[in-house]
DNA sequence: ATTATCTATAGATCTATAGATAATGC
DNA sequence: ATTATCTATAGATCTATAGATAATGC
């Protein structure tokens, strides 16, 4: 029944709570589940994370993070504009693949308290504003040639972090209408991934 | 205190749940806060709705309707393609605006419980089924004549509803980050509105 | 008489803590 | 001795119902 017998209890209380926030939010996941999920008693939570929000805020920030980072990951590739922005728009894509819960958390916990975010200095840092400017920069470059219209960089992240979320925001209600096979499913994720791709290249045209 | 004093409580119940449940989602609104908002005491709540579950998808039905119907609305009118297709993605924009919460509302819950789907005859109903191969019919005009790539019309919702939504589901990380006051953000919809626009003619082109 | 509203309460949670016991490190 | 784990429990919920009272329709 328990995720990892003995050994490290903290680190398997994080797992199980990770799994649980992000599968059914904050209010839903109880610590007396998270407890049930790895074999411990529900009092271990509290006397390693003291309150459940504690827990949720760790797991919350590292989330975020992770989310934010796969969007605004800085390239060191000397590639023309296009394939680099190629690049960026499938990593991005491919890392909510890997974790394809976290839009709809990521939003819905927003949303449900806005002050956590506040707490994250990760959000108002120095990486996002730094690659932010890296990437306008770039964009301008090309608006100057007269490659891209004119456009903000905050337009074209949430272009594709838009088209890039759809497909996993609606993966339950498309399971559920289509009663499509997890192969199936699959398939239309990659092909959706070309058809973002896609759409935004040719969105820049001027 | 009370929403609507006296008169008519079966619906002053349903409105104050309708604005709870669409503000903080099915679990984390208890009957005890409807009862609070409407003015009453909680067994009243139940006695007009039973169980919580039954009142929710009252709501949420209704709620899924109007969501899915103001994307699949069937216009008559006789306009060019790119026309008629403006005007939907418009409306379909204008819809959400009138109600931000339902996006994060519906892929929330659906993702919470997607047994709430399966009960829903609309979603399934004739209705979607007649407007998306009406739809399909006028696209496929279009890509005989070379004016449109070949598509789905699937992935042309997809991608409408995927654009339209990213303002409102980003509304309260925008507010917390930015500190935007309500006008400028109103200004910024706008704006992205006819971005989305933009972006999806142009996606269309061979 | 019937329907609407209220008070009170049972029975299930759930979080957080106090205090007991078991395991480990020196 | 210190740290990890457990048992037990207080105090807050929350949903749903039973049964009392007030309001309304004939």
């Amino acid at each position: 029944m328990s995720i990892s017998a003995g050994q490290n209890m903290e680190k398997a209380i994080l797992e199980a709570a990770t799994k649980l926030f992000l599968e059914k939010g904050f209010k839903a996941t109880s610590t007396t589940e998270i407890a049930k999920v790895v074999g411990c008693n529900q009092a271990l939570v509290h006397y390693y994370y003291r309150t459940k929000d504690r827990l949720f805020d760790a797991i919350f920030e590292k989330k975020i993070g992770s989310f934010i980072g796969s969007l605004l990951k800085i390239s060191h590739e000397d590639l023309p504009f296009e394939e680099k922005l190629t690049k960026r728009i499938e990593s991005h894509f491919d890392a909510i693949k890997e974790d394809p819960k976290l839009p709809l958390f990521f939003f819905n916990e927003i949303s449900a308290n806005p002050k956590r975010l506040e707490n994250l200095k990760f959000i108002l840092g120095d990486l996002p504003r730094l690659a932010l400017g890296q990437i306008q920069k770039e964009l301008d470059i090309e608006i100057e040639k007269g490659t891209v219209r004119q456009m903000t960089v905050y337009d074209l992240m949430m272009t594709i972090v838009s088209l890039n979320i759809i497909v996993f925001l609606a993966e339950p209600m498309f399971k559920t209408i289509t009663k499509i096979s997890d192969e199936q499913f699959k398939q239309l994720q990659e092909r959706r991934k070309q058809e973002n791709v896609h759409i935004i290249l040719k969105s820049l045209k001027p």
